[in-house]
DNA sequence: CCATTTGTTGGTACGATTTG
DNA sequence: CAAATCGTACCAACAAATGG
């Protein structure tokens, strides 16, 4: 029963380790020989057009400060909430589905006790009459684990009649573009015209790629995007993440214009070298543990027009064989 | 004191393919 | 042939930041 795949894939592990242990005896060079870190950057940029900054960050120290600026309590809004709970006590990230379920039936009692019409309790959530903003502190004050904030949006999020989920059509997505040139990324407008959420849209939106969605190519990724993708993230968090002699390997196996070659990862759909394609460049990166810093991927994408911010940042998951 | 937008991350849907 | 697997396009939901 053993596959052939987790035979190629042991080979490839052990075929990583040596690359490794190559790529680690070169990057002690360059922290030690700050000269011959120049000599390569040179060379680097004689050799290829992409860019290479050999900035070489040391392993990062963690900053021990930034951990305590943290935990200031905020509960935001209502300061005389503030008092009344336990910063320690106070929850974060997702609602769990008791507490969602909690929360709406504190909803729900403080419409019946307010005498409110269904009509009128949606109004208020939807902000089309005012007056009753006091709604946000009397249920929250049920909630001794949130913050006002979060439990607001939570609210209003939940209660949206636009609330509808599911998937996009064709015309809708058209429909959402031309409103986007109309009102610019004004996505509460853009609602009141759209049956969805201003989340929903501007999901949507980055989704298909925001302004560059034209530009956007599905599927098929250049060698070129590839390593635009690696360099910022090399530039971003200091480590040199492509071996230096890169673009030698690349050349010798694909040619002067292997920045131009295309690939799939689902190489099962198409060409048979697809997945030889994405292991061999998977083998000119080193990628350390952690790399220790959040990758700006819109600033990425804004950079590779032909992907989106979630496309790369899917590809950088799978390089490092995380989850999916 | 709210209302809206932005940054970020977790997760699912679904067709193509492989495997048993 | 049915079940499992894979790649990835796509959907959702939170906190933080910003605006008025």
């Amino acid at each position: 029963m053993m596959h052939k795949s987790q035979k190629q894939y042991e080979k490839f592990k052990n075929h990583l380790k040596t690359q490794e242990q190559e790529y680690n005896d070169i990057f002690q060079q360059q922290k030690i020989e700050p000269q011959t870190q120049t000599v390569i950057e040179k060379q680097q940029k004689r050799r290829s057009k992409i860019r290479i900054i050999f900035t070489n960050k040391t392993i990062q120290q963690q900053y021990p400060e930034s951990q305590e600026s943290k935990s200031v309590a905020k509960r935001s809004w209502h300061k005389e909430l503030d008092n009344l709970i336990n910063p320690s006590e106070i929850k974060d990230g997702k609602f769990s589905n008791e507490e969602k379920q909690q929360i709406m039936d504190i909803v729900h009692n403080y419409q019946i006790q307010n005498n409110l019409s269904d009509q009128q309790l949606k109004d208020y959530i939807e902000l089309k009459t005012l007056g009753h903003s006091k709604i946000w502190l009397e249920i929250t004050k049920y909630i001794p684990t949130r913050t006002v904030d979060s439990v607001y949006k939570l609210i209003r999020r939940k209660m949206d009649s636009k609330n509808r989920q599911g998937y996009w059509n064709k015309e809708e997505e058209i429909e959402l573009i031309r409103y986007v040139q109309q009102y610019g990324r004004k996505w509460r407008e853009i609602s009141k015209h759209i049956n969805r959420t201003p989340d929903n849209i501007r999901n949507k939106y980055n989704q298909i790629g925001e302004h560059n969605h034209l530009f956007r190519n599905k599927s098929f990724w250049t060698i070129q995007e590839f390593l635009i993708l690696i360099n910022n993230i090399h530039s971003l968090s200091g480590y040199p993440l492509l071996l230096p002699n890169y673009d030698q390997i690349l050349k010798k196996r694909f040619g002067d214009n292997f920045e131009q070659i295309t690939f799939r990862l689902n190489y099962r759909k198409m060409k048979v070298e697809d997945k030889d394609i994405f292991d061999q460049l998977k083998s000119i990166v080193k990628i350390p543990q952690n790399i220790g810093v959040t990758i700006k991927w819109t600033e990425i994408a804004s950079e590779i027009k032909t992907k989106t911010k979630d496309d790369l940042r899917q590809m950088w998951y799978k390089l490092n064989g995380n989850k999916f």
